[in-house]
DNA sequence: AGAAGTAGCCAAAGCGCTTTGAGGAATGGA
DNA sequence: TCCATTCCTCAAAGCGCTTTGGCTACTTCT
């Protein structure tokens, strides 16, 4: 079933088929609904092959698999891509990835781009000084990239949380609750979230004449047996921390393990903050002791990716070029007044 | 750049011109060559999009992104994805991919097959009796299965290796080195491939007249973090096994650790086989103690997958529709005679 | 020399959609 | 009553490629 057999079927011409499907004003509301039900009815879907030829629009966003084995897609990257996925089919418009060489991310994008079969592209897990922006910049194509590039001029569009104040914050909080010495579980250091998060935390102290002690920071792939497994050895140091700041609630998770095995009660004899990705999988509030955190959804940051990107494709909008949302500091029962000493 | 601006530019027709370029017989070596060289020249990419119209070939295959958190693309689907993405770049071919809902896996392929931007679907990650099989085959669309659905008639076209036999022959070696008490450290159990390497195990020991301790077996997520924990845990038990099967190398690394830590000597006190998919960055054969495998490139099927499926839709080629691949069983250091008692 | 291929090329007809430019019918104002 | 508007609809021209069917010129065979 195509558009001609359609129009036909009802008397219509290809025209003014077209025109009550895509939305314009100037279709007769009785005609419109007629054409709808015909649709309805027929499950005639237009051809997107010839949509995408007669617009020059793909009705795609091009993505580089990330196949490097640190920030190999795990759970925080599906939670993402769940949320660019959902506002993705709301429109109708779908993903097309090229699995990169870990030591080819430029190449791929760009092989990406010249294909012709995406009309934007979109990257993330921006590590310092990122070389993939150059490339972009250069490329007559619209992009986003989630997160920003320490380092680089900022003259490019993302999204990003405020990742320094996020954990400036939390940290404070911490400081105030009397807490001297701490230990951040965080992700991998060359990733610019980790930096800057790490650049927050060592803000707050500076302001209290503190500073963090390296023996009691960890950078790693976030995952709860890495969580545990830093914790553990972190606890084991002469003067152990008494507040804790995780990236991620999945490292929190191996953390609390820790903690719980180490016969330390969260929240007394230790406090804890986790950053709080808005997991399915993982709530904070249901940890055995409610988790405080900073929390900022990554599922409603890969919707609001899709729809930017979309809305520039569709109808050449411009939005905002750069977006740093807040994160919300929620204070539960992991983190109470420091312990005597 | 189009078709019509390059020919003309050439002073040939457009149909001499694409004939050069798709590799028909009836064109002029000359003339071919001097295509060539000005599509080179002037860097001339043909539209995807009109060529699709043209053709009703997308040049793409669909996948849906695992997004459940057990199968969660780990260095397993890192390594297969590259061997598909290396041979679908050769062909120009592309991927399109729908993030699933967990519970809705079924959907999303239906949604792909009916979004007309792919020619043929791929899944894996298969269960037993796979749900996703019966809707494939209403579908009149080209697909491939990396794995078998245990459980469903096998009329399908899938690429698989031969676990069961595989896990056999690695079991019978180790019974025949006098080994009698083994130990399976084996993936998610509601995975075929899983299913199949117990069945496997379970066969070799039944000629024997042996069973599994089922204490001494485990399904987990392949990390070494679970290798590593699960051995753990079976070197306590009170009669430890003497054998050891690990379903990658990634929990066998896992698993020579906790051997390590147990002050036990691998190949002595202990036999390891690990299966090998051949990843690039964890070589068993650089282990200090070099494992004894059984082999079977994942990066390989990712090539040979992509192959079968590129070629049947270019030409309709159809391929032998099911393909067992035998696994190699390389002996090392890992495996020697059963300890005494 | 004439018939019968064969090699190499071309014009034109799609593929299924969007969009331009135009026109008919109905409405309102003078 | 006539003209200007507004509303709705249409025919036809692309978008850039592939492919069919035909044409010319050159070989080869008898």
């Amino acid at each position: 079933m195509n558009l001609k057999q359609l129009s036909q079927m009802l008397g219509l011409s290809q025209t003014t088929v077209s025109r009550a499907l895509n939305g314009y004003p100037e279709v007769n509301r009785e005609t419109r609904e007629r054409v709808l039900k015909a649709v309805r009815e027929t499950g005639y879907r237009p051809n997107k092959a010839a949509q995408r030829l007669a617009t020059g629009k793909a009705g795609s966003i091009g993505l580089v698999m990330p196949t490097s084995p640190g920030n190999s897609s795990d759970v925080h990257f599906s939670e993402f891509l769940t949320g660019l996925g959902e506002e993705a089919l709301r429109h109708d418009f779908h993903f097309v990835l090229t699995p990169a060489d870990p030591n080819d991310e430029v190449g791929a994008l760009k092989r990406l781009a010249a294909s012709g079969n995406v009309d934007a592209l979109f990257v993330n897990y921006m590590r310092g000084h990122d070389p993939r922006l150059e490339m972009l910049k250069t490329l007559s194509m619209p992009f986003l990239v989630h997160g920003r590039s320490i380092g680089s001029e900022p003259d490019y569009p993302f999204l990003d949380i405020d990742n320094e104040a996020s954990f400036y914050d939390a940290t404070k909080l911490l400081l105030q609750l009397g807490h001297r010495r701490f230990a951040l579980l965080n992700g991998p250091i060359y990733l610019d979230f980790a930096i800057r998060r790490k650049n927050g935390v060592e803000a707050a102290l500076a302001e209290w004449g503190l500073a963090l002690n390296e023996a009691c920071v960890s950078h790693t792939a976030m995952t709860d047996e890495q969580g545990l497994f830093e914790m553990e050895r972190i606890l084991q140091l002469e003067k152990r921390p008494t507040a804790v700041l995780c990236s991620s609630t999945v490292l929190a998770l191996g953390a609390v393990r820790a903690i719980n095995q180490a016969k330390l009660k969260l929240g007394e004899d230790i406090s804890l903050i986790a950053h709080d990705d808005v997991l399915t999988l993982l709530k904070p509030e249901s940890f055995t002791v409610p988790l405080t955190t900073t929390r900022s959804s990554l599922r409603a940051a890969g919707i609001r990716i899709a729809e930017r990107l979309i809305g520039e494709i569709k109808h050449n909008e411009t939005f905002p070029a750069q977006e740093l949302w807040k994160t919300e500091l929620i204070v539960r029962a992991s983190t109470g007044v420091a312990p005597a000493d």
